[in-house]
RNA sequence: GGCGCAUUCGUCUAGCGGCCUAGGACACUGCCCUCUCAAGGCAGAGAUCACCGGUUCGAAUCCGGUAUGCGCUACCA
């Protein structure tokens, strides 16, 4: 039971879910389900000027709607699951301060009274000067009992960690053995601010400690820091876990991905129509891979392959081309009812917005979502691609109605020559789709060969003036679908434009 | 500046000493299919495996150095 595999993600809620925290969050929970370990969610909040309650929401709903919910941590908003809690770190401030106490007690911590104008000071003189950054370690010595008399005359001090010299070992299990120099670490290390809160680099540990994290698995952005979350485990003499550091995700320009060069809120990428299952899909391929030639995977697949070997060690740029591509697969993989109700928001979502002019029935959707899966990209495409069915009246350039081909004169007798065939060959609308035989399409392919018409270019004018665009769902399918009223109506504007030129 | 990490087609990657005249996927180009757009099929272009040395009969794969990039370097997380 004590060698039970225990990981964790820490999101701090300072900002909207991002998509880097969802790959962490990811890579954790499938090394926990491989290994039947348990998946924790920590919130960490200790920056309280930054941090808010939406955005832990946001986070949390993120986590759910992925499926990367926790098995024991912080499952909702007021909501934890687990005994080694609190989760939230902002709930843990007695344990923080216990444990600060402990290391003061034993001497492996002590007062700092520097300002911050004294250590800005100090700071931009080493740099001034061409040294690294460092605190000079000016409070080291002062006594324990002048720095407590200091205290007690009100004067307000950090706490900080004395950084032991000597060389600290990572061993990673992405990166192999990693060996930094205590020297570089920039000083002694503030674990407590002046007013008493605790900060990142001391939480993290006490946490994972408390928590008995056994794997710490984290972007590699943290992997310069962890020789400083070594040296505090060492303190609280609690045995280290192992760690793994992730290659990052990057920007186009190949730098850490941002919010500033990126879109990086999972949110956006679900209001635009991504399905989670094909986040998920390209998120585990980012920076790690199956080994085999296998692309489109479900978790389950992923997870029964999912390893630290077969994690790459280089940082991956964010190709959204081929999350959309992922996107497209996974869209035509789904069930027609699943389907349904994936789209069914969307199409509300379009019409309480006014992108469209009434809500979809739910029996249209059905009916329309066999024209248009397996061209879109995204589920919100459904909606551009269908508008023309919810319209009252279409908005378009009458230029449009012309074939490059033709002439104004051509798309005008096209149209009438096609309407009296049009008023014989679509019913009204709950005509059934895909008809087994089509005379209507026939009779019109005759008529273009009569004319010496190409009858892909009547059929171009025809879906310009029932749909508005040029590029829709099939053309017939398109019309029956709208019904003979509306067709015809179209058509007849049409006609009435193509007149007036 | 210091420390650390990394480096295979534009991008994501396979590769773990001979199977590599480097494979797949996305994107790109062409063709096929086709009422448009997609989807799908086929084909093509695209990487002197960052560079320089070394080890070895043999290196993308092992070792050393160089370069470049990125990350970290807060009383942020």
């Amino acid at each position: 039971m004590t060698d039970q595999v225990r990981v964790r993600i820490a999101p701090s809620p300072t900002g909207p879910f991002h998509i880097g925290t969802a790959r962490t969050a990811l890579f954790n929970l499938l090394y926990a389900r491989r290994n039947g370990g348990t998946y924790i969610v920590r919130v960490e909040d200790t920056d309280t000027a930054r941090s808010s309650a939406e955005h832990e929401l946001d986070i949390l709903e993120g986590l759910r709607w992925l499926g990367l919910e926790a098995d024991e941590g912080v499952v909702a908003a007021g909501e934890e699951r687990g005994d080694r809690g609190p989760y939230r770190q902002s709930a843990r401030s007695p344990r923080y301060a216990e444990v600060a106490a402990d290391l003061l007690a034993r001497g492996l911590a002590y007062y700092c009274f520097c300002t911050s104008a004294e250590l800005d000071a100090e700071r931009s003189a080493r740099e001034k000067a061409k040294l690294p950054p460092r605190y000079s370690g000016r409070c080291a010595a002062i006594l324990v009992d002048d720095a407590a008399r200091r205290i007690a005359a009100g004067e307000s001090a950090a706490l900080r960690f004395r950084i032991k010299p000597g060389v600290v070992v990572i061993e990673d299990l992405v990166r192999g053995r990693v060996e930094i120099d205590a020297e570089a670490l920039g000083g002694d290390l503030v674990i407590l601010r002046a007013d008493g809160s605790p900060l990142y680099h001391f939480t993290v540990v006490v946490d994972d400690a408390d928590m008995g994290i056994t794997h710490v698995i984290r972007g590699e952005d943290h992997l310069s820091n962890t020789p400083k979350h070594i040296l505090l485990f060492h303190a609280l003499g609690v045995p280290l876990p192992k760690f793994a550091h992730l290659p990052l995700i990057l920007n186009p320009d190949r730098t850490k991905m941002s919010k500033r060069k990126s879109q990086t809120a999972i949110s956006d990428y679900r209001a635009e129509g991504f399905l989670k299952e094909a986040i998920i899909n390209f998120l585990a391929l980012l920076g790690w891979s199956t080994g085999s030639e296998d692309e489109i995977l479900s978790v389950g697949e992923i997870q029964e392959r999912f390893n630290l070997e077969h994690v790459q060690k280089a940082g991956a740029v964010f190709d959204r081309t081929r999350l959309e591509w992922i996107n497209g697969q996974w869209i035509r993989k789904l069930s027609h009812d699943d389907l349904l109700e994936r789209l069914r928001p969307f199409y509300a979502k379009a019409a309480a917005e006014g992108r469209i002019a009434r809500p979809a029935r739910d029996e249209e959707i059905a009916a329309l979502l066999p024209l248009i899966r397996e061209r879109i990209p995204l589920l919100s495409s459904a909606i551009e691609l269908t508008d023309f069915l919810f319209a009252e009246t279409l908005q378009y350039d009458p230029a449009l109605l012309v074939p490059k081909r033709w002439e104004a004169a051509t798309a005008l007798r096209g149209l009438e020559a096609a309407r009296p065939l049009i008023v014989a060959g679509i019913g009204e609308g709950d005509a059934p789709l895909l008809e087994a035989a089509d005379p209507l399409e026939a009779q019109l392919r005759e008529l273009a060969e009569r004319e010496g018409w190409k009858a892909g270019d009547l059929f171009m004018a025809l879906r310009a003036a029932v749909t508005g665009r040029t590029a829709t769902p099939p053309l017939f399918d398109s019309m029956r679908l709208l019904g003979r009223t509306a067709v015809l109506a179209r058509i007849d504007l049409a006609i009435g434009l193509l007149r007036a030129t």
